[in-house]
DNA sequence: CATAAAACCTGACATAAGTCAATTAATTCA
DNA sequence: TGAATTAATTGACTTATGTCAGGTTTTATG
């Protein structure tokens, strides 16, 4: 059985249910009741900052539409990218079970659309309802062995290792691996990637000019066509 | 009321119980009980690999005693530490939740002795316990952060700052943080630490040379003696 | 205890990738 | 649309840290 009342108002022009939210997708309406009935939608243009480390923790999101991106600046200024957040992921739930503080900073690259769930309304529905200690617990699991991932790739990968494995990714995600031209839509900028794979822009912008001068790769603006799959996962293990 | 009913047998002379391991501190006897049912003690010599990446994965672990080294081996066979867990710290928890194979190696380094918990008994334990479940996940939380940490020193910190976190956080957990002279006691090969902090051995040994030379630290076979904690503070950040 | 095997140290050297600076390209928004 | 801002590229240069190789010290074991 399929809830199909939109979650979002119509002017949002929105086509998306709690169901297709992971996290939530195993709820009864009843439970999907509470939820919405605790959670408030937001919408935050480019360039907002949802929240700063330090800042009172009130609560944890579920991204909708848009690209949030999930960071860490150090004393000297550099930015350390933890997190692309693309839709349908959830942010800021670690706090939830630990500090009441924010432990990271998190800003909107894209326009984008998030559901809040705050934390009181959240731990006596969680207190409930154990089924979703389970869910988050998987969730958790997942993210956990991605950053285990991050950490081994940039301890133990180099530069170019590391561009072709995101590159990969990124095309996986995209649905065109399959294609006769895969290709990649860049909806980042290229500073937010470079800072998330651990390098300098400029090392980025050099490993992309020299993979294109290979014709590994194909750079056409903000879409990047992948002409050799084949040596791009040779260089990306 | 506190169970004082040793969890160990006699032979073992160990003097912890259930109540000692921080995910379980607050359940109730009963529940304790049924833990203790399902799970089972295990010894593991110096040198011993508890379990392989790929093998099939069966329970997870609580550290009693010893040193267990958690790690990924790459391709060029270059080693990457994710975790030294030390006593009552868990460890192989993450795929109960995820995947069917032990995403990691474990290896003791020392001779160890750890409470075997397995899958099938422990997620029947959590479907009636859901008290479990928010233990969990504030213990996943934690080491999200912990492992958050580990990334952002990794790529926005030097060899010496990361060395110089190190010898900090082991201080403050030798206890002696407030001695005159506050020290520490390897128990861990440095070519293990260097791996967890994604160095070469070559540099780990060199910067501590430099340390020495410095006289932030005396270094007198296993034990490093800190001699100028402010020096080394100021290094951390 | 002696010998083998690990673990650790040290020096010389190579190099990947960072930094700095200047230029060009792409966005933004008035 | 066009000036102003921001993002990306490129080249020249520096340096931190890895790699290799040799030696020493420590630990393990028959």
């Amino acid at each position: 059985m399929k809830d199909r009342n939109p979650l979002v108002p119509n002017y949002f022009k929105s086509e998306f249910t709690l169901r297709d939210i992971p996290l939530f997708a195993e709820l009864s309406i009843q439970q999907l009741r509470s939820i919405t009935s605790v959670s408030e939608l937001k919408h935050f243009p480019k360039h907002t900052i949802l929240f700063r480390e330090g800042d009172l923790y009130l609560g944890f999101y579920v991204l909708l539409k848009g690209v949030i991106k999930v960071f860490k600046v150090n004393k000297q200024g550099k930015e350390t990218v933890l997190h692309i957040v693309r839709p349908f992921g959830a942010f800021a739930d670690i706090p939830l079970f630990e500090g009441g503080s924010y432990p990271l900073d998190a800003e909107a690259i894209e326009d984008s659309l998030a559901l809040f769930i705050p934390k009181e309304g959240f731990m006596d529905l969680i207190s409930k309802e154990p089924e979703i200690s389970l869910r988050m617990l998987a969730g958790f699991a997942k993210r956990f062995k991605a950053l285990v991932n991050q950490l081994e790739d940039m301890t133990s990968k180099e530069v170019p290792n590391r561009i072709a494995k995101y590159l990969l990714q990124r095309v996986r995600a995209s649905g065109t691996e399959n294609l006769p031209e895969p290709f990649i839509k860049l909806t980042v900028p290229k500073s937010t990637i470079s800072a998330y794979l651990g390098m300098a822009t400029e090392s980025l912008s050099r490993t992309l000019r020299k993979f294109q001068d290979e014709n590994i790769i194909r750079v056409s603006g903000k879409k990047i066509f992948i002409n050799d799959i084949k040596r791009l996962k040779e260089l990306a293990k």
